[in-house]
Order: C-alpha cells, then structure tokens, then sequence
RNA sequence: GGGAGCAUAGCUCAGUUGGUUUAGAGCAUCUGCCUUACAAGCAGAGGGUCCGCGGUUCGAACCCGUGUGCUCCCACCA
C-alpha cells in the first residue's frame, strides 16, 4: 500500500470514529470491573462549544481513554444545560430580530416551543463539536438539565427541601436584571469599574421647622452626596454618623426632597462615613441594600421608585415612566435649575452588570424564593477539609472554597422566566402556599387545610351542625416563576443515572460517586460546592473523587476570548484546518492544570508537524517491512540488540513518569514527555542507529521488537491523539484488535546502566557533530575517531552506532593520530578527529578555552566549598562526596584539555 | 477595603522535603545541510542579575521579611 507523503486527518478521523462507534467501545453498563465515571459539565445551549469547552473535553476524553486502557469500565455521560437565563435572553433576542416576535405577546406554551427548538438546534452542534473532537462519550447516555425525569428530580427536590424548612420566601434585596426582568444571583453580577459623577444636592429644611440650624450656619438646608439623583424620590430618611459634631444638633428635625418636597427625618447610624462626600447619607430602602439594612434596622418605609423594566414607576411622582438613566440627566438638569445641585465630582465607582443582558442590575426589594445555605455548607466543606475530595491544583483553590462556604449566603433560587423548571408552588385566593410535586398533591394539601379550619370554626362556632357541605373547588395559581439553572445543575451527577428520581437503582449504586470533574474554575461557587452540596444533602455521599479545574482560554496576548473582539476562533474550523489531534495537542501542550491558557494556533501547527513525524516513522518501519534478511541477518545492523536494550529501558523509563504525571493530573507534563520520548528517543536516536544502509535488509528480530516498541508509544500517546494512534496501529501491522481498548501491561523496571551508556553515546555522538561543524567537514566526508579511555570494553557495543552517526570510517583506541586533527573533551575522555578536510584550529582552540575557562570557573566554586569547614562540618556526607567527585572530575577535565590545547599548539 | 496566587531564556512553562556542576524543556531565533521516513525535516549553536532589597543557612530559584509589578476572588461607602 501506498502511504501519502503527509498525514491527512479528515477522512481517517471521520473514519475511527465511526467504527469505535459501530463497535460499541463507548457504551457502558454496569458490572463487574471498577468504574471510571465521568459526567460532562453540560455546555449551555445558548451556543457553540468555545475554546474553554474545547480544553474541557479534551481533557476529559484524556482521562477517559487513559482509564479504558487501563481496565476500568468507563461511562463518560454527555448532555447540555437549558440555561434557563442566559438561553432564554438568546431565544428572545433571536424572536425579536428574526421573526419581529415580542415575547409579551407569546403565550408560556408558544414561547417554550421555541425554546425547545433553540435547544435542539444548539444542541445538536454541539454534540457534533463533541464528536468531530473525538470524545468517547455515551451517546446512549445524553442528558439534558430539562429531561422529564430531570425535571422531575429538580421538583422533588424543592419540595424535598422546602418540607426540611431549608427552602423559604421572603422579600430581601436582590440583583434585578432590567433586560431580563428577572432576580439574579449574586453570582450572575460582574462589577466592572465606571466613571461616574458624584452630585451634591441641597435638601432645604421644611420650612414649618423653625430656628432649628444653628445661627452661625445661616442656611436652611443640607447638602447629601449621591451618584444617583433618581432615586432621590425614594428617600425615607436623612442619616448622619452619631458621633459627628457637625449634625447632632438635626435631631429630630425634618428635611425636603427636592422636586417632590416629600418630608424625611433625620436619623443617625454609626454606619455613616464622617469622612466621605458630607457625611450625610440618603436613604433609599428601595434600592440600596445598604440603606435597605439600615431601613430595617431604623423601621423606615420602602419606597420602590422603579418598575420592572427599570423605567421609574408612579411612587417617584415625576418622570414616571422614564428609563432611569434618561431620568437621571433631566432631574440633574431641574436641580440646577432650581439652584439645589451644589457641584458634581468625576468619581470612579464599581457597578453591577448582569453576566447575561449586560445591563447595569438594580438593587430591588422583591418577594423570591431562597435556600437556606448554612446546613447545607458544612458537610460540603469537610468533604474538600479533610481531603475526601481532592481538588487540583489543590493550594490554588481549597483557600477560596473555604472562604466562600464559611460567608455563604442564602441562595435566591426563583427567576421571573419561563425557560426552566416552574417552582412548584400553589396559591389559593388567600395567598395561602402549598408547595408540592403535583397540581393535584397541592389540591390535596388545601383541602386538608381548609377542612381542619372548618372544623377549628365548628369548635369556636360551638354550634352543632351535622351537615358538612362539600369543600367548594380550590381557585389554586402557580407560581409563575421559574428555577435558577443551577438549582438543576447541581443534581448533575445524580440525576444523569436517575438518583434522584429512584434513588436506589442499579446504575446510580453503580458509577457514582463519579470519578473526577474536570471544570473551569470560574463555577466553582455556582457549581461545584452546590453539586458537592447536593451530593451530601440528597445521597450522603460526595459527587466526585477529585476535581480538575481548568484555566481560563485567552488569546496569546492574554485577552479573554470574546466575539467583540473577534480572537474566539470557531473550533470546527480549525479541526478541518489542523485535524482533531492536532487540535487537541496543541490545547493540551500549553496548559498546565489551573493555569490560564494562552492559545495560539502556533501550537496546533506543533501539533500537525507531530502527525507527520509519526506519518514519517511509519513510512520508514514499514518500508523495512518487506526488506527483512533472511537466514543469519546478512546486512543488518551488527548493534540492533545494544540499541534495542537501551530504548527498552528509555521506553519504561518514560512510561513510569508518564503514569505519576497523569495519576496527578499533570496532563500538558504527560504529554510532553511523550512527545520528546516519539521524536527525540525513537526518531531522532533508536530509528536511526537501527536504521540499514539504504536499500540493506533488517534484521528481522529487529523489525519486530521496533514494531512493538511503535505499538507502546502510539498506546501511551492514543489518550491524547486518538484518531492518528488507531490509524498507524493498524497500517503498521495486520490487526484484529483496535488500540483504544488495548490494555496497558505492566512497565518494566528501567536498566540504569544502559540508560547511562546511552547519555554518554548521545553526548559524544553530539560533541563529534558539534566539531565537525565547527570544522566545516562536510558530512559526506569521512572520519577517524581516535579515543583515549580507559574504559574500552564499554565502547564495545556502541562503536557502529557511533561510527555511523558521526560517519567515522574508523575508531581507534589509545593511538595518537600522526597528523594534526581536530581535538575536543567529552567527559574525561579525550578524542581526536582526523580527516583528509583542512582543519581549523583555531576555532577548536577557541572551544576549548571557552571549555577550560568554564571549568576552572566551576573548580573554584567546588574548592570554595570544600575548603570551608563548616561546610564540610554541616553538610550530609553525600552531598560532600559529591562535591569531592565533583573536584576531581573538573580536574581531570582541566588536566586533558590543557594537554590538548598545548599539543594544537 | 479583605484575601489568594504569580514573577525563571524573546514567548509559554518545568524546576519534588534547600545540596547531581555556574538553572532545564518546547516554541521562536541564528548557522550549516534538498543526507532515499520526514524541509511540516535533519545536524548544530547562541540566549538567563531565577523581579529589586534585606535576612536565615556551611549552602537559597526554593525558606523568612520587605518593596515593586501583574492576575484572580470576595466585599460594594453614598
């Protein structure tokens, strides 16, 4: 058969992964090998896989391959997140703009429709991003946070909760997304820093106080500092520290809001700064969580000066109706005219933007539904305390985890959305609440309630009446509101094998607690603690043995990936473009776990010149295949048994650290170390100090021991490089087996010595080459090696590796060449090059002193050492023999060159 | 304001409880090669005040203090 001159992934990709499909080496079910269980972090479907999904995967099919080679029953489970937010605000915008919908005018059925056609659409690109990537996931397995059974579970689980009393509704301040009209976590809030203008506006006394300032003051009024002035129409009170001079006297005495010249008292908190702005702060329960508090503390009255859409509402009295922004400007514009806006200050000031809509979010006051958190934290956090789940890399994030589950706050669970699970809870005409699984359950619940207060009136009536009327048919509203996403996404690794919904079935006794999470950092607090919450709350048991946190995806010039700025490049795009394996190396080369990646295509062009150095290697082995000696090896290499010994020992040398490597995690590591043992140990030593003579036979024993050496590398590189592993597994050798469900054997111990032999050859094969450049030889032009060693018998094995690397025709010991030659120092042995070529002394004088200079240099270094007695007295006796070892080689080396350099003379 | 992390070659990073040389790798750079597996390659080379300062130690890239710079998290003073 014909090989191409270059790798070319996409038909062979296309390829593998159908017949891994067709032979079913993803499916999993439970029996009687270990499982390795993986559930995906389930993208949302608001899009296509970016770049940070990209890393995820693969860093999951990695461990997943690794694990199936290894002889676990692997169940990778793939899915995707409803979102509920973030795809609702994408179906909206997308009804607006290409269909001229409003969704005001959309009935909850018609809007969910197209919810669910957004879905299978994002959906399904998605899955085909998975797989064009190579991820051995389950698709018999694919889970979406919306399934019935899901839907299910997250119901059960509120009522679950709510009957715990940890799940309750309250009015509390909340983050409102204006776009949206929804509650927000604290979470979905980025502060991003703004220049904003502090306004210094005059509140005048009410005119019905008399003589109240002081006569020295002279003016009937008060300055405040706000960076809002619409939302001075919801101010309950004026406050000042207690302890400042300057307004102890207001006690008790009443201001005017400007504009609406609504009267507001005068209150003190020791909250105040004395020092910032005047040291009087407004106070506006609405809309400030600050004031909020101080409100309640101080019993003032709320007065919510904006509607939902963040127009203000009829309480501000004025510009109602307005957005809050435009209103902002014209109220500046009415206080300066009335002379009441004293000045105003550029200021810098953080504020809240909506992670979903972008929009600056409100401060709200509004009645939401909340998880208590405190019990809930607590066995989460001694799961990660006590190291019963291991998070990597560990320093970097068990210090945050621990803050934020020490501070956790109530979690506001309700969204005013559609797109999710609706919160299963009834109202009947009295505002009375029944929360339950089902309509019927909470009709049930009513009629239970109703009849014991018909009973209650009966005993209080005290009037005897037999007949008892039918209770009349419940007027029962739900709530409208829907589930945060996340209140879904924590029962991941539960739900996806029906833990919830049947706690005790075969699959979820099976494969959880799952084996590791691999996620990024950023949803640690959304995500991980609330799944590791779930886990304790509902099964008792942690969701996970380890966690893998990934960095965050920037461009090379350390910029977040975004679609603003255009440096987010579409992943299907560049497989076609690189290929899926190259692709996956050169995301997994530069990115060490935890770390932020930089991508640069540059590393996926590393990962295509790596297809076709294996294409190339397999090119050659398989040359060799048809040109193998017969009888006794006429014409083969002499040393393929030394060569062979030696890359047996490199190879097990390299997969004992490509195992420790991976058992940590340290996959960018890992797979370095593969890729120099394939191109520098295989290609670039053991091929060719195997390699025959062009057109010369090999040795058979030898072909075969480089075929199973191949097999070993494309077995510890496969994980990583999945699709071109399987295809020269097969084109090197007929086969019955595919390598994705090879099994690793056990490595062997690797012979210390001959790696030894080996550094030393490899340096003096590179030092020779390094002389004959110098030297301008040609390297067509020929050699003599003359090698002064005390040690001949070690050469022996080595001597037509050496010969042919540096092609010298002859290797003499212990002679002095007759003529002049080029000299050098390789450890302590000295050796001389002889060629018919003119020779450059002075260049090797130049290397040599360079040499000597550096050693003496390093001498002086090692005597300082030793001539210091409390060095020799402290130090362990190892780390002096070292030194004197050390001395006496610098020494020696010292000695040989100042030899040579007088012989060039 | 509170906390965490980072700073090593042009770039991205290793560097294990302080002692294997005067610190390593990949990429990039430079030099020479179209040598029958591979120019998407081969051979070789150059390149570092381990952020600054101080301390502990016989010995510091590594430990301690301090300064500077960057990143992230938390809080959110009008």
């Amino acid at each position: 058969m014909e090989l191409s001159k270059n790798y070319i992934p996409g038909t062979v990709e296309e390829k593998w992964y159908q017949h891994w499909m067709s032979k079913n080496y993803f499916k999993s079910f439970p029996d009687e090998r270990p499982a390795f269980t993986i559930v995906i972090p389930p993208p949302n479907v608001t899009g296509v896989l970016h770049m940070g999904h990209t890393l995820n995967e693969t860093v999951q099919d990695i461990l997943a391959r690794k694990a199936r080679m290894s002889g676990f029953n692997v169940c990778w489970v793939p899915g995707s997140d409803h979102a509920s937010i973030a795809t609702e605000a994408k179906v909206v915008d997308m009804l607006k703009k290409e269909k001229g919908i409003d969704k005001k005018n959309l009935s909850r059925e018609e809007f969910l429709k197209y919810a669910f056609e957004w879905k299978e659409k994002y959906g399904n690109i998605i899955y085909s991003q998975i797989e064009k990537l190579g991820c051995s996931v389950d698709w018999d397995r694919v889970s979406f946070t919306m399934d019935d059974h899901y839907y299910k579970a997250v119901i059960k689980v509120f009522v679950d909760l709510y009957k715990k009393g940890l799940i309750y509704r309250g009015a509390r301040m909340i983050n409102w997304d204006t776009a949206a009209k929804t509650a927000l976590s604290d979470e979905e809030v980025e502060y991003k820093d703004v220049m904003g203008k502090l306004y210094y506006i005059k509140y005048p006394l009410n005119p019905s106080e008399e003589g109240v300032l002081q006569s020295s003051t002279a003016e009937d009024f008060i300055v405040i500092a706000t960076q809002r002035p619409e939302t001075i129409m919801g101010d309950v009170a004026l406050c000042a520290n207690p302890n400042d001079d300057r307004y102890t006297h207001l006690k008790g005495k009443k201001f005017l809001v400007p504009l609406i010249n609504k009267e507001v008292p005068v209150i003190f908190d020791e909250y105040v700064d004395k020092d910032f702005g005047t040291g009087i702060l407004k106070i506006t329960p609405a809309h400030d969580i600050n004031d909020f508090n101080i409100g309640l503390k101080h019993h003032l009255p709320v007065v919510d000066t904006l509607n939902e859409d963040g127009t203000l509402s009829e309480a501000a009295q004025i510009h109602i109706g307005e957005d809050r922004f435009v209103a902002r400007k014209k109220i500046v514009e009415e206080l300066r005219e009335k002379g009441l806006l004293v000045k105003e200050e550029e200021y810098t000031t953080r504020l809240g933007y909506s992670q979903r809509t972008n929009v600056v979010v409100e401060p709200k006051i509004s009645t939401q539904w909340f998880v208590k958190m405190k019990d809930l934290a607590k066995p989460a956090l001694d799961e990660v305390l006590t190291e019963n789940i291991n998070i990597h890399p560990k320093d970097k994030f068990t210090a945050t985890y621990k803050y934020w589950l020490e501070n956790v706050k109530d979690w506001c669970i309700s969204r005013q959305l559609w797109w999710g699970q609706q919160i299963p809870a009834w109202y009947d005409e009295e505002g009375k609440i029944y929360v339950a699984e089902t309509e019927e359950e909470a009709i049930g619940q009513w009629s239970i309630v109703n009849s014991e207060k018909n009973s209650d009136s009966e005993i209080h009536n005290s009037s005897f009446t037999t007949d008892h009327s039918p209770l009349p048919t419940p007027h029962l509203t739900r709530d409208e509101d829907v589930l945060d996403t996340w209140f879904s996404s924590w029962l991941w690794p539960i739900e996806v094998f029906n833990g919830i919904t049947q706690p005790d079935n075969k699959e979820i006794n099976y494969y959880y607690p799952t084996s590791v999470l691999v996620t990024g950092q950023d949803i640690i607090f959304f995500w991980v603690a609330r799944m590791i919450m779930a886990g304790m709350e509902f099964r008792n048991e942690k969701p996970f043995n380890d966690v893998y946190f990934t960095g965050m995806v920037r461009d090379k010039l350390g910029r977040k990936m975004s679609k603003s700025l255009g440096n987010s490049p579409d992943l299907l795009n560049l497989i076609h473009e690189y290929g899926a394996d190259a692709v996956r190396f050169g995301i997994m080369i530069s990115s060490p776990a935890g770390n932020d990646l930089l991508f640069d295509e540059s590393s996926l062009e590393q990962g295509k010149h790596f297809n076709n150095k294996l294409w190339n290697a397999l090119k050659l082995v398989k040359m060799w295949e048809e040109n193998q000696a017969v009888g006794n090896g006429e014409g083969a290499m002499v040393n393929g048994e030394w060569a062979i010994q030696w890359f047996e020992s490199r190879l097990s040398e390299a997969r004992n650290e490509v195992d420790i490597l991976m058992n940590q995690f340290r996959l960018s590591e890992a797979l370095k170390t593969i890729y120099s043992l394939i191109w520098n140990d295989f290609c670039s030593w053991y091929l060719e100090w195997i390699k025959p003579e062009f057109g010369k036979p090999i040795d058979p024993a030898v072909y075969e021991k480089t075929v199973l050496f191949f097999d070993e590398l494309l077995q510890m590189l496969h994980p990583f490089m999945p699709f071109i592993t399987e295809e020269i597994y097969h084109l090197l050798k007929g086969r019955n087996d595919d390598l994705i469900v090879k099994q690793f054997s056990a490595a062997h111990k690797p012979d210390v010595d001959i790696l030894k032999s080996g550094d030393k050859l490899k340096a003096l094969i590179t030092a020779i080459r390094d002389a004959r450049n110098k030297n301008n030889l040609k390297p067509k032009e020929s050699i003599s090696l003359f090698i002064e060693t005390t040690d001949e018998i070690s050469y022996q094995p080595l001597k037509n590796i050496l010969s042919k690397q540096v092609n010298a025709d002859a290797i003499l010991f212990n002679e002095k060449p007759v003529e002049s030659s080029v000299t050098i120092v390789v450890g302590n042995e000295k050796i001389y090059l002889l060629s018919d070529a003119e020779t450059d002394t002075e260049a090797q004088k130049e290397k040599l002193n360079k040499d000597l200079q550096y050693l003496k240099g390093f001498l002086i270094s090692v005597d300082r050492k030793l001539s210091n007695d409390k060095f020799v007295q402290n130090a362990k006796p190892q780390v002096i023999e070292l030194e004197r070892k050390k001395k006496s080689d610098a020494e020696e080396k010292i000695r040989i060159i100042e030899q040579s350099l007088a012989t060039i003379g």
